[in-house]
DNA sequence: AATCATGTCAACCGCAGTGCG
DNA sequence: CCGCACTGCGGTTGACATGAT
């Protein structure tokens, strides 16, 4: 697989990489360690530019690289994971054992996504988008039975969908995207008005503006820990609807 | 058997963050 | 403070593999 070579104006060579490149970069990187890629190239005699070195070292050649098939348990954990921390693949790669970013990033983008997607659950903000719907997803595209159950909406709240749960929602899927300020979020949450049952379609409107709108950059910053504790905190149940579960975290941030 | 659609995966590009002079 | 170089990250692309029709 992999592209056609190729050279650039710069004589760089480019594109898939052949198996006499693979062992200098490797030998080169054994004998003398990562430092300076954009020596390195150079130095073990190849015709690659810094970045393409780096990228084929860390994604490929890197002993221990766990490569093939995700098992059930692993892409139960992308998307458990996903769900916290959105697309942020080198932070999702992290809880993964030996798993590369671009590897994670991949499956997200060819088979996970679409599976969420064609169970009925958005795959940004992980929570279902059918309101009347009990939203089962199973791996059996992966030959397993693991089975997961979302509850709706209205399982999880007595009420229907209002504005209020419309400004939550984009709150949690703010949250694990780190897209809004947390300044403006903490507002909104100790608002008195958010929790008035006579929400006014057009306050919501402008909240939802006000959240859009903001262009601070003063992200909330789910850090490996908070992420642990979260995946290990037995009182949040995976069944839980994940905005809730995002904004009881948050809360617990503030 | 041929064609088309979808999945997989390696690699590229551009941008943002960081460090240094 | 500014500009430059370097690194790391996320989105996207392209080519091959596989399955469906």
């Amino acid at each position: 697989m992999g592209r056609k070579t190729w050279f650039n104006d710069d004589g760089m060579k480019k594109g898939e990489w052949i198996a006499e490149e693979d062992e200098k970069l490797i030998a080169y990187i054994n004998e003398h360690g990562m430092c300076d890629w954009r020596s390195i190239p150079k130095r073990a005699g190849l015709q690659r530019c810094g970045k393409s070195c780096r990228l084929r070292w860390l994604n490929y050649l890197r002993p221990g690289i766990k490569r093939g098939k995700f098992t059930p348990q692993e892409e139960e954990k992308i998307i458990k994971v996903h769900g916290v921390l959105g697309n942020r693949w080198a932070a999702i790669a992290k809880h993964m054992e030996n798993r590369t970013d671009n590897d994670i990033k991949n499956h997200w983008n060819s088979c996970l996504k679409k599976r969420l997607s064609r169970n009925g659950i958005d795959p940004m903000t992980h929570e279902p988008v059918n309101n009347n719907l009990t939203v089962t997803t199973t791996y059996v595209e992966c030959g397993s039975s693991s089975t997961t159950t979302w509850p709706t909406r209205e399982n999880h709240c007595s009420s229907t969908p209002s504005g209020l749960v419309c400004v939550l929602n984009k709150l949690a899927a703010g949250i694990s995207s780190r897209q809004y300020d947390l300044n403006i979020i903490k507002n909104i949450l100790l608002d008195p008005r958010i929790t008035s049952s006579e929400q006014d379609e057009e306050e919501v409107l402008k909240r939802d503006q006000e959240i859009g709108g903001c262009e601070e950059e003063d992200f909330l910053i789910w850090d490996d820990e908070e992420v642990r504790r979260y995946m290990e905190t037995d009182d949040i149940e995976y069944e839980t609807t994940p905005y809730v579960s995002l904004l009881y975290e948050s809360t617990r941030i503030f």
